[in-house]
DNA sequence: CTGAAAGCGCTTACAG
DNA sequence: CTGAAAGCGCTTACAG
């Protein structure tokens, strides 16, 4: 079906080899019969197989992107970032969700693996860090967004500073006079681990304020609109004392805004809501979404680039990349 | 460094050939050497090489899909779909933005067939109808979303009725007695063979209503909140008149939106926007919008499914899947 | 039920 | 400046 660098070559009456070297733009060859080889190339349209080729290169030109769900705007503009800059530097890339479950996680990373990428960025799961790093001494580089995993060769860091976007959001609250505070933490990750909980607690016991377990709501698999709605219905009805939640990102916060429009609990004035990631439609909302907001697209472009950085020098260790954050202040808090 | 189907064969004293015969399931083996076999992949921890597979068979278990922009949630709604329904079908897809440019699409398109998916869906550009088909006649199998392109070989078609979406909004607008009504187009395709305009049209015609072209804005290469928001400040401003619009999409409708507050249009009262996708955050704008909903996650899927029938079956022809749309009445018209 | 040979479409040393 | 041989890691007929 598809033309082959043989046939190339009888067209052109060289070699195979010799196909092969204009092709790759290697060694001297004569003016001449490059110019023959090219023009048999373009008579034929042959396009060479990357698949051959990667099977004695160990090169693919692809890269792996792993995340929680590409329909949520965060992920989706991080994408955008991560493709924008893969193109140019050669890679088509490979998505896969995790829908922010260890396993589905793992499952992702080794099916990809399986195409021989030539490495991955991912938004992992805490819990998976052992086994990315095993993943990583056995088979290929990775980049590793905003969780703060001990340093391992093969694997870069490219961060947020989460925790203190958390600290900024729940300062803010403190500052217009809240005192009991929740947090809609979305997925039940370790708590402890997750820098979100860290920054929200730091900032409470900075003003002297009580932490309460039992506002800090979390145990769906998801983390979308319909979860924020639910899990701020919850503590709404349970905990009718909380005036003001943290949410573990826009999509909870949103459906949290919604939960309080059912419940006739008027944003900001009965009950205040600040979330996190700033996507695009944060704005548009009623009310504006307060958020801290981070750039999503910056942030894929970081991302592959130290991934290319470490596909052009593997034995080279890279720091973290580090990015901010910031609070935008609107009329949700 | 990867472990190979020779090391397996060695480590369980059979011939490769058997080794791949169990790892294809495939043949007569006695149980026993199907243990033994089974037990050395295990602990070599052996992973076929799918590469190495598909330089053979021809086959590489991915897809491509190229689409408009990852950021705007339709697609990624849309791509949501689509790698949900592929996984257990077992592809692997690779993801593209064509920015809604035809040479950035052919680009894309032939990218991906270099990587030899086994076939690709797109949402492509009119522009681009007899390219794909001389595409698909040499290389691959497509599908084709939302394009109402003329019947050929390997090429599916999956479509939402468009322009009865469009009939739709318009009639709407009719119905609440705007008889000044504007279109933002989007992005400059030719005018005639987009199905919203041509519904557009048909809807203002059918009930009497001049279409004036200097109403209908197209001509930036972007399709989202910021050309929607230029879009209708120029219309608001040279033809202060119109009293509705019809948008190309939610994007350009929220953009729009923001120029009438802006200009101190209030919406609907003295400026009616109808957008079309009803993508997830368009009920939670202020004021909510009214819009065409498509169902975004099983147009995802339904492309999938067509596609791997025709992977399966690349004799056979198949006729267009066809999903319906729904106008959804709230608040901005 | 099991294996030896050829080949998928390229690149990598090595010669000349 | 150009080419013949070997090999990347598998599968596909073909034998036995």
């Amino acid at each position: 079906m598809a033309v082959t660098m043989r046939e190339v070559a009888q067209e052109s009456g060289v070699s195979i080899k010799t196909v092969s070297r204009v092709v790759n733009n290697q060694g001297e060859i004569s003016e001449e019969t490059r110019q023959r080889v090219l023009a048999a190339i373009k008579r034929l349209e042959y396009r060479p197989s990357k698949l051959a080729r990667a099977l004695v290169t160990q090169r693919t030109d692809t890269v792996g992107l792993i995340l929680g769900d590409i329909a949520n705007p965060f992920f989706s503009e991080v994408a955008r970032g991560v493709l924008d800059r893969a193109r140019p530097a050669g890679y088509d890339v490979f998505l896969c969700n995790s829908d922010y479950d260890p396993q589905q996680e793992i499952h992702a990373l080794y099916s990809l693996a399986d195409h021989n990428v030539d490495g991955m960025i991912i938004f992992p799961c805490w819990e998976n860090e052992e086994k990315l790093k095993a993943f990583v001494d056995q088979y290929m580089p990775l980049v590793v967004v905003n969780r703060v995993f001990a340093p391992h060769p093969g694997m870069a860091l490219v961060l947020n500073d989460i925790r203190r976007g958390a600290r900024l959001a729940v300062e803010y609250l403190v500052s217009k006079g809240h005192t009991a505070i929740g947090m809609l933490a979305g997925r039940a990750a370790p708590l402890h681990v997750m820098e979100r909980v860290q920054g929200f607690r730091e900032a409470l016991v900075a003003h002297g304020l009580p932490v309460v377990d039992e506002w800090i709501l979390t145990g769906s698999p998801n983390i979308d609109v319909a979860r924020g709605y639910e899990a701020a219905r919850q503590l709404l009805t349970q905990h009718p004392q909380v005036t003001a939640v943290f949410a573990y990102n826009d999509l909870i916060a949103m459906g949290a805004i919604r939960a309080c429009s059912e419940l006739g609990r008027r944003v900001p004035d009965d009950f205040a809501v600040v979330g996190f990631d700033d996507i695009e439609f944060a704005g548009m909302i009623a009310p504006p979404l307060t958020t801290v907001h981070i750039d999503k697209y910056t942030l894929g472009q970081q991302a592959v680039t130290r991934l290319v950085e470490m596909l052009d020098d593997p034995e080279s260790d890279f720091p973290p990349i580090r990015l901010d954050v910031e609070l935008m202040i609107r009329k949700s808090a």
